[in-house]
DNA sequence: TTAGGTGCAAATTCTTTGCACCCTG
DNA sequence: CAGGGTGCAAAGAATTTGCACCTAA
């Protein structure tokens, strides 16, 4: 809760354009949901979103919280971070390296870059606390993927 | 299963190194889990070392492989991708932006940078397939988790 | 009016835990 | 031989689904 209201405002009202233009039904409870992630900087998961909003709205399920998140991200309204419904994954490779990802099938390369290893960060950043790694995510769709013909999808 | 076989090696000296230097028993199970992710590039994730290592040790159970999982992350010998043990979390910032991840508390603060913003990519990694975002991820401990005075663990 | 949306409860899926036995050091 | 480690089965979390009722358009 630290947007501030003028992009709130914005966030909202490109919100309820991209389900009018999709059929999308602005139900209350999605209205709230949307609202809850819109106002907040803290990149909230279900069960905050669904606590916030049972304040307002007593009678909201969380089952309901679950499926208007996901649906807001297939309409590209709200994106996730760390990799949505995959399991964590476990990598002996020691040395400092990157990623691609690929965000149809999941493949993810290693890849090294003297460049990205020595990106200076920003102060503010260095100010929020003790720096360990830095690096680099690259999402796309990989060549297999691609090969298939599908679209790409609304992006992290 | 594309890691070169002096890798390989490598990984699993160091593996017994730090068990033996930590107290930690060299199991055959350990071995073969540990072994599973030192030779494979793909990030599996534990159901997949799961049935790897099964096959080799039909006995061994989902729940041991968990175990040591962890347990090699705690010995900062593997790490993982993606926020391990955390659940999903949404962001409505549809702005180009990138992160910094506190490894101890969670807290994640988006940041801007129009030198992150235009990286230029390896073209190893652009022939992989269509890029769609490039983010920075940058991993550390918070000043108010700082201020606790706990050790920082090995990174992902 | 009516198709899509919701709440509820039950089902899944993923991961963790308690406990008796086993094996490494 | 001792204490940590393992397998098993059962518990717990987190997320999803089936279904009858409800509501936005």
């Amino acid at each position: 809760m630290k947007i501030n209201s003028k992009e709130i405002e914005r966030r909202m009202y490109r919100f309820k354009a991209v389900c009018r233009k999709t059929g999308t039904k602005l139900t209350h409870q999605r209205i709230e949901i949307f609202r809850e992630v819109a106002q907040s900087d803290e990149h909230p998961d279900a069960e905050k979103v669904f606590k916030s909003v049972r304040k307002r709205m007593p009678a909201v399920s969380l089952d309901t919280v679950y499926r208007a998140l996901w649906l807001l991200k297939d309409l590209g309204l709200i994106t996730t971070l760390g990799p949505s419904q995959e399991r964590t994954r476990f990598d002996a490779n020691l040395d400092r390296h990157h990623h691609f990802v690929c965000l149809q099938c999941g493949m993810t390369r290693d890849f090294y870059s003297d460049d990205f290893d020595n990106l200076s960060l920003p102060d503010s950043i260095k100010a929020l606390g003790l720096i360990e790694t830095t690096r680099v995510e690259v999402k796309g769709v990989c060549r297999k993927c691609a090969g298939k013909g599908k679209e790409a999808y609304t992006i992290n």
